[in-house]
DNA sequence: ACAAAAGTGTTCACGGTACACCCATGA
DNA sequence: TCATGGGTGTACCGTGAACACTTTTGT
C-alpha cells in the first residue's frame, strides 16, 4: 500500500466498498445444508434473491461491517467467520454504475457458519430473508451466485481439515450428530460410520462426557465434548476429519 | 454488494485501494527461496523495505494492477498469480493516515510466483529492488511482514496439492530439479528422494522425453515433461506432492 | 578405478475400507 | 421379542517410509 502520491492521484480510481456475506447453516434434522439469502426490493436486480450485504462505513473495519450484516439479519452466539475473496472489476457489473460516474465498487465476500437451531432471522420492512436450500438457490443478484460457488467450495475444504464443526455444533453432542453434520456438507456416504467414529475417537480429542441421550427407539448415545487442548496437536495437518 | 443509497451515504467510507504483491522466486542453484523487496524512499516508513504495491487506477481491475506492479518490477515470461487476502482496518496503520482527512486506504493482497533465471529486475529511479532470501527479510514498513507471513504460508500450501511448480520450471526438467524446488519450499527432507520419484512417475503426469542431459559428473538425468490432460483427474484432490 | 549422481527394488508397518457382529433400549 | 439405532471387532489391501542396491556417467 503506497502513501498518496499527490501528483499521480487524478487517475486514481475511488472506491465504496462493500461486504457480502455468505452465511451457511446446518440444519442437522432435516440434513439439509442452508444459505441466507435475502430478496432485494430496489433496482439494480430488484426482485432477485442476493446474499445479504453492506457496504462499510467510515470508522468501520472489513470484518465489523460483516459482523454487522449478520447482526441485522439473523442473532446468533456461536458463529464461525473468515474472509473468502475480493472482486473488483472496475465499472461494475451493475447497470447502475454508468450513472455513478467515476465511483467504483469493490466487493470484499466473507464466508460464515452459524448454529441452525438458534439462529433467528430478523424481518425488516421491504425485506424478505430466507434460509434457501443449496441445491435449490435460484439465479442472484449481481456476482452473488458466483461468490456462493466460492463459499460453498471453502466450507467443504475448510471442514475437512478443521474444526469448525465444533463452533456450530452443541457444547454436547453425540458422534452421530457429528457424523449427520459431515453429511450433509460432504455428501451421504462420505465416509463409512463406524469406520468414522473409530478414526475420530481414536485420535482422542472428543472427551466422553459420560452422560447418555436416548432418541426415540435404540440404544442411548453417548454424549461428547470437543477438547481444544488436545486437538493443538492436529492444527496446520491436512485430512484430520473424513 | 448493495447499489448506493443516497440517503445514507454520508457515512459511508471513500476507498483508494492497493495492491500489494508478495512476489517470490525459486533459486533452484543455490536452492533458495527468495521474495521480492523494495527500499522506500518515501514518508513514511522511509528507508524501511516493502513489498511492491500501487494504487488502483481508474478502469483497472485489481488483477490488472497486480499484474501491473510485476511488469514494472521485473519482466517475466512464466508466472503463477492469485489473490492473497484483503487488510482494511479503519484509519489506516500509517502516521499519514491522519492529514488525508475521511480518506481511507484498503489493501489487496496477491501472492506470486515466477521463474527465477528469467526474471530481470527492472531499476527505478529512488528506487532498491532486491531478491531478499525469505529467512533474512527485516522488518518491513506497514504491514507488510503480515501479508509476507501470510503469502509464504499460502505458497508451502499451494504447492503440496496444486501443480504450480510447473508453471515456474522450464519446459523441461529433470526429477532432480523438480525434487530441489521442492525442497527450497518446503525444506529439506520433506520427503525421500527416491519415494517421490515413484510416487510421481506412478501417477503418470510426467512424460519422459527420452532426452538425457549431462551436469558434471555422474549419471546423466531424463528430461520430463509436465503433462497437462494427465494431471486433470489429480485436480480438486488433495496431497498429490509431497 | 573411483566418486558422483540417477534410477530401481525390497521390506515392513501402519492405516483406511468394508464388513459382520454385539449391545441397549422403546414399542 | 422384534425393530431400531449405538457401538465394537476383524480381516484385507494399498500405500508410504526407510534404506539397500544397481546403473551410468565424468575424471
Amino acid at each position: 500500500m503506497k502513501p498518496p502520491n499527490t501528483l499521480a492521484n487524478k487517475s486514481l480510481a475511488d472506491f465504496k466498498v462493500g461486504v457480502d456475506n455468505v452465511i451457511f447453516s446446518v440444519d442437522t434434522q432435516l440434513n439439509r445444508l442452508l444459505v441466507l439469502l435475502i430478496k432485494r426490493r430496489e433496482e439494480p436486480f430488484s426482485n432477485y434473491w442476493s446474499l445479504p450485504g453492506t457496504l462499510v462505513r467510515n470508522g468501520e473495519s472489513l470484518e465489523t461491517a460483516a459482523y454487522r450484516i449478520l447482526a441485522e439479519k439473523i442473532s446468533v452466539n456461536n458463529l464461525y467467520l473468515e474472509q473468502l475473496y475480493t472482486f473488483g472489476s472496475p465499472e461494475g457489473d451493475s447497470p447502475a454504475a454508468a450513472e455513478s460516474f467515476g465511483k467504483r465498487y469493490l466487493s470484499v465476500s466473507y464466508f460464515a457458519l452459524v448454529r441452525f437451531e438458534e439462529a433467528k432471522l430478523i424481518t425488516e420492512r421491504d425485506y424478505n430473508i430466507t434460509w434457501y436450500m443449496i441445491d435449490k438457490v435460484p439465479d442472484l443478484a449481481f456476482n452473488h451466485g458466483q461468490i456462493l460457488a466460492y463459499g460453498w467450495r471453502r466450507l467443504r475444504n475448510k471442514v475437512e481439515y478443521s474444526p469448525v464443526a465444533f463452533e456450530v455444533l452443541p457444547e454436547l453432542f453425540t458422534l452421530n450428530d457429528l457424523y449427520q453434520f459431515y453429511e450433509t456438507i460432504l455428501g451421504k456416504n462420505f465416509s463409512d460410520y463406524s469406520n468414522f467414529r473409530n478414526r475420530l475417537l481414536k485420535l482422542g480429542f472428543l472427551k466422553d462426557m459420560g452422560l447418555k441421550v436416548s432418541r426415540g427407539a435404540g440404544r442411548p448415545a453417548s454424549l461428547y465434548r470437543f477438547d481444544e487442548k488436545a486437538f493443538a496437536p492436529f492444527k496446520d495437518q491436512p485430512l484430520v476429519f473424513v
